[in-house]
Parts: C-alpha cells; sequence; structure tokens
DNA sequence: TGGTGGATTTCGATC
DNA sequence: GATCGAAGTCCACCA
C-alpha cells in the first residue's frame, strides 16, 4: 500500500464525469491497485476513486506547475482518473500482506437462522414449514404455519423498509397461486421498522414485527455464537 | 488526518458484532474524529470504521503483547471500537484542511433534465406536460402526452431494476385515479435496464426505454454543460 | 461471468 | 431530526 499526501486535483471520466479542484488530499493505492483519493473528514467513502483492476501510468507533466507530475488511472472498461499532483507532502509505502479477513456476527442470514430455530419469537405457536422456501420469483425467508394451520410467508430484514414489504407482497401474489396451501397470510419481520413500511405492509393487510437480536440470540444454543 | 501502519487486531460492537483476527493494516484517523482500518486491498470500502462524532481514548494495555497499547473509539449511540495495537511499522500526520468538494455530471437529475427537453429521444412525437408531477406517493419524473394525445408517465433512472418498475406501477395506480386524463400508459427510461426489469415492466405492460447519455447531452445547448 | 439482493450501506435533499 | 431515494454504491452468493 502507498499512501500519498499531496496537494492535488483530480478528473474523472468512466461511468460520470467529476473533478475536484486542487487541494491537499490523501491518496490510497492499494497492492491489488485500487486508488481512492480521501478527503479529511466525511465517513470512509473516498472523494474520488478506481476499482481495482487498473493500470498507473506516471507521467511528467511540463505543463503542471511546481515541476509536478500526473498519475494515470485507467480501467479495462474505459474508465480513466486522472491525478494532478500540484506539491507532494509525505509518500509513505508498506507491505502489508493479505488480510484475515472479517468475521462478522447479526447480519441478516443470522436473525433469519435465529427465527427459524425459534418461530416463536415472531408470534405464539408458529412452526417452520420451511426457510429459504423456493418460488419462481426468488426463496421466501420462511413458511409457517399457524396455530389454525394457516400458511404464513414471512419476510425478515435487519432493517424493515418499505421494499421489504414490496418484496413480500410479491412473494404472498405468487403463493396464492398454489391453491394447494389455501389461504395465506404475511408477516413482516425486522429489528427495525420504518414508520412507512409499518403502514404499506397494513395495507397490504400483513402484520409485521419488530424483534430483538440480543434476546433471539439469548434463546439459542450457545454454539451457534461465533464469539 | 493520521495515518497509522500497524499489526493490530481489532473488535467492533455496535449495529452488529464484528472481529479482525491480528494482521498489517491500516488504521485512517480522519480530522471529523471518524476511524477507518484498510487492508491492502477489496476497493475502497475499510474492513471496519466508526463514522463522526467520536471519542477516541488511547490506553496503554500492559496485557498487550509487544508493550502495545489500545485504541477504544466510542461513538454516542453505544457503538464501540478497540483497536489493539500490536505493533506501529508507521505514523503520519497531516493537516489537509478542508475540502472543496466534488463537482459531478452524468447523474439521474441530468438525465431527467435532459429527457425533459428532449423527450423525442424517448419516443418520437412525445411531448412534455410536466417534470416532477405531484401525487400523493411523491412526484413522477415526466409525465407526456403522446402523438394521439394519450397521457404517458414515465420514471427515469440511471440504471434501471426492478424497484424502479414498482415505483412506475404506483404512480400509474395513483394517476388512474384522476379519471379526467383518459387512459395513461407507462414508460420505463434508464441507461441501462436489467433483463429483470424488462420482464416485469412488460408484464405490467409497460414499455421500456434504454437511452444513452452522451448522445442526449449532444442535443442539449452547451451552456447546461457542466465542463 | 453476470444477475440479484443485502449492507454497520453512505450521502444528500426535503420535510 | 426523521425520512426517502440515489449511488461511479460495494459485496457475496449463486446460476
Amino acid at each position: 500500500m502507498r499512501l500519498l499526501i499531496a496537494r492535488c486535483s483530480v478528473d474523472y471520466a468512466g461511468k460520470l464525469a467529476a473533478h475536484l479542484p486542487e487541494a491537499n488530499r490523501l491518496i490510497m493505492v492499494k497492492a491489488d491497485g485500487c486508488v481512492a483519493i480521501h478527503a479529511d473528514g466525511g465517513a470512509y467513502k473516498p472523494l474520488n476513486w478506481m476499482n481495482a483492476p487498473n493500470t498507473i501510468v506516471e507521467e511528467k507533466d511540463d505543463a503542471a506547475d511546481g515541476g509536478g507530475h500526473r498519475w494515470i488511472v485507467t480501467s479495462p472498461k474505459k474508465e480513466t482518473l486522472t491525478i494532478t499532483l500540484h506539491e507532494v507532502m509525505s509518500d509513505v509505502e508498506a507491505e502489508l500482506g493479505t488480510d484475515p479477513g472479517l468475521q462478522k456476527d447479526g447480519v441478516e442470514a443470522h436473525l433469519q437462522e435465529l427465527l427459524a430455530i425459534s418461530p416463536d419469537a415472531i408470534e405464539v405457536g408458529l412452526k417452520l414449514v420451511r426457510r429459504e422456501y423456493p418460488t419462481a420469483i426468488g426463496p421466501i425467508d420462511l413458511v409457517c404455519r399457524d396455530e389454525s394451520d394457516q400458511v404464513v410467508a414471512i419476510e425478515v430484514k435487519r432493517r424493515g423498509e418499505i421494499d421489504g414489504v414490496e418484496q413480500l407482497t410479491r412473494y404472498i401474489e405468487r403463493l396464492k397461486l398454489d391453491s394447494s396451501l389455501g389461504s395465506i397470510r404475511g408477516v413482516f419481520v425486522a429489528q427495525v421498522i420504518k414508520p412507512q413500511a409499518k403502514v404499506l405492509a397494513e395495507s397490504r393487510g400483513f402484520t409485521w414485527v419488530e424483534v430483538d437480536y440480543d434476546e433471539l440470540r439469548g434463546m439459542k444454543p450457545d454454539d451457534l455464537r461465533l464469539f
């Protein structure tokens, strides 16, 4: 990884066109050839970047002031990032090696897994029929039967938004084509559900449930915990 | 901005739980207090991060090997990032100042603007009735009338995906409540439309059109160009 | 390799 | 401050 702190200006031409006026910034070049240009603020997203694979050409540029030079980064997809270096304040290079990677716990997949084990957390008496129930337009997160044996289609999200309700709507629509299942109802489950999504769910005749991940995890055997 | 290259291990507890085993990485601390931990590859997204605002506490940690120390980053929202530094290979600090920011050209707003000027690019004979046509569930990008004077509702996206078709569906549904408009049809317009979105659009009775941004821009007066 | 859906999405506009 | 939609989204999974 190479880290350059420099006064620079930048032009990008590719999926759109973008320009950065001259200012002090960090230019990060990773081992895989990807380039990112960071300002001193604004979350983790760089102002401008080029993903790998890239070819980076460094050229002396007499036109640039301060005897500067210029980096031209090009990707196979006709994208170009042009970095004009006006003044380099720092230039550090380091070999980091490959990263063992990130272990995660608490994403949607885990939530779905926990709910498959404990459907009671959604609604008392619910029994799992199938997880990832296949349909022509994609799998339904959970399909259960309630105490009165009615089929219940369940869409699980970490954060419940309007898209999730639309998704559930399409699934239910699809399930209803299969007359052998009897009448079907939908439940929208998430850790947090936005008000608009609640309203849309209700207007579609679905119920919604907000569940607590830590409580759910407390319900399951410890050996399923990652750490 | 402070840039630390170090052998470190990291734990995050917040919206989820995550762990990074010991390895060499870049730790970036920006002026606004946000922290990002980068590996030497993998686009611009860091392995782990904490957005501003944060408080960073550095503590000597006799438990850590190599006489290392530990950074504890906490946000007001009960998130915690714990960075254990085993060995610091480089430590650079620089004042970058505020950034003038990025100028963009070619985003959805520009596409919509261009299509409002040249609806012919969508379909010959189309005439604009209104841009951002208001409805109770949000504005319709473009409402036009075709050569036979039928009302045409148009949803514009940079990239056409299934969500955009759903959006158009809701708008048309809404417009049909207003009987004064007569019969209405929908057109889905984007620079690129995914196959699934094409199929869904057709099944909803909409037509779809892929338009070329550069060609469109060629049609409009030069003074509207940013650069 | 391309399509699809999730994300600690981030970011900006608008209410 | 909450909400909503766009994004050069990134990313993993799966066909």
